[in-house]
DNA sequence: CTATAATAGTGTCTAGATAACACTAAGGAG
DNA sequence: CTCCTTAGTGTTATCTAGACACTATTATAG
């Protein structure tokens, strides 16, 4: 039986040899009216010049959140946007390496903040490059079965949180946000019904209606561009992240 | 720039110190009509004597999955229950020893299995016991919040999985299914409601219906205990895991 | 000034799900 | 055969989801 001092404790921990701890961040924005993630190039063994999602070691005092969130900015130099905790993989083998354990995220960028930001190769990438969610290269570890679980979350809180607000302008018409939607599902959507859905609902004199389900507030302005009917322009109510 | 052989890259990877990874394992069950969590009593110091999950380190080529399932048989002494990671914590003074990161699981056992199974104190244990979910004691760690997300979890689960199928016993009336989505949700369901959601549709000639929405299956015996008029029993149509 | 091109915007019906609500049925014990 | 206890049953109102096609508004080109 071990000792119980706290020294005896600290001993205790460090008898057992440690594995490796790394973050991966699935970063997602649209671009083109594409879904794009952010892969780069490896640079080293193993899976030299293979793509891979982003990522790297955890620093022995920093929060995993806090990692996903250096790997991202170290990318694309952005910083605030949304992370959320994906899943954790652990297999023995998953890194021919050694033990290595990573904690997944998954971002989401907006083509807005993306303007004007440069793309970084890293010492770890020989190249960083934005791909079609549906025209992927070969993956490097199990970062393939990676994006895929990133895929569903995104496609499953699509229509019960506001996570496609991330992505977009603060100020976006029903077309954008109909387009956005049926870009990250791949399908088409009813534009009758998901108006239907998502806009706000007014009483008989026009004021905003108490209980309205809608998450949009009409911001009274409209978009003229192009040769056509201007659209009218909505924001979220909440931007508040639900996880 | 760092070599890029093989053994450069072993040696790359050493450069960093390594948190410990732990795997917390929170354990539910009913219990006399009440939901239970499996809590041990620290036998060190940090937090020694206090109320905690139970979980240990990941062994340096154990799947987290594998970990899991062995902290659940050490403890419980039960093999092949539902089990299924929830969140990964790791902020860096979470444990005040050093730096520990845990990913969590949570799993569901059936008070059948339950039956014979004797609780073990293990080595980092000086009691184990059952606690209700909703008069719990002071927690170790950031445990408390653990259980927390767990709980929300099951929850969120419990209608559109099978997820109380682990609970129950092969075979079992819609009254005992009921209760055991009140006691997880811990309110009062409507008695016909419930019903039309669970129970099986037929067509007009008794068959069974071809795209019948219901997750059970009617065995078509009763069970007959007690002094009053018998239930009929339902199995599920099917026990597979939907994460 | 009007025709056209391009996108914005609009309503109805059906089917299914949800939530509220109270009485009858079947068995065993006495 | 009465009583106790749990099982079992229907209707209505409201909301949601999905199918489906035409009109409105603007800028530009002729």
């Amino acid at each position: 039986m071990t000792k119980e001092s706290p020294q005896a404790e600290k001993h205790d921990l460090s008898r057992y040899p440690r594995p490796s701890v790394t973050v991966d961040v699935v970063i997602f924005t649209i671009i083109a009216d594409d879904l794009k993630v952010l892969l780069v190039q490896r640079k080293a063994e193993p899976f030299r010049g293979v793509w891979a999602i982003p990522g790297g070691f955890v620093h022995i005092d920093e929060d995993l959140l806090a990692a996903a969130r250096r790997e991202l900015e170290e990318e694309t130099g952005l910083r605030g946007v949304y992370l959320e905790q994906l899943y954790t993989f652990g297999e023995p083998n998953r890194d021919p390496r050694s033990r290595v354990i990573t904690v997944t995220y998954f971002a989401l960028v907006s083509t807005d903040l993306l303007r004007g930001q440069q793309l970084r190769a890293t010492t770890d990438a020989q190249a960083v490059q934005w791909f079609s969610m549906y025209d992927l290269p070969d993956l490097a570890f199990d970062h393939a079965r990676i994006l895929d679980y990133a895929l569903t979350r995104l496609r499953g809180k699509l229509d019960y949180t506001n996570i496609v607000s991330e992505l977009l302008p603060e100020e976006f018409s029903l077309s954008e946000l109909q387009r956005y939607h049926e870009i990250i599902l791949h399908r088409p959507l009813d534009k009758r019904n998901f108006r239907k859905k998502m806009e706000p609902r007014y009483a008989r004199d026009g004021s905003p209606l108490a209980n309205d389900p809608s998450p949009l507030l009409e911001t009274g302005k409209k978009r003229m561009i192009g040769t056509h009917r201007p659209a009218r322009l909505f924001r979220y109510k909440d931007k508040s992240r639900v996880d």
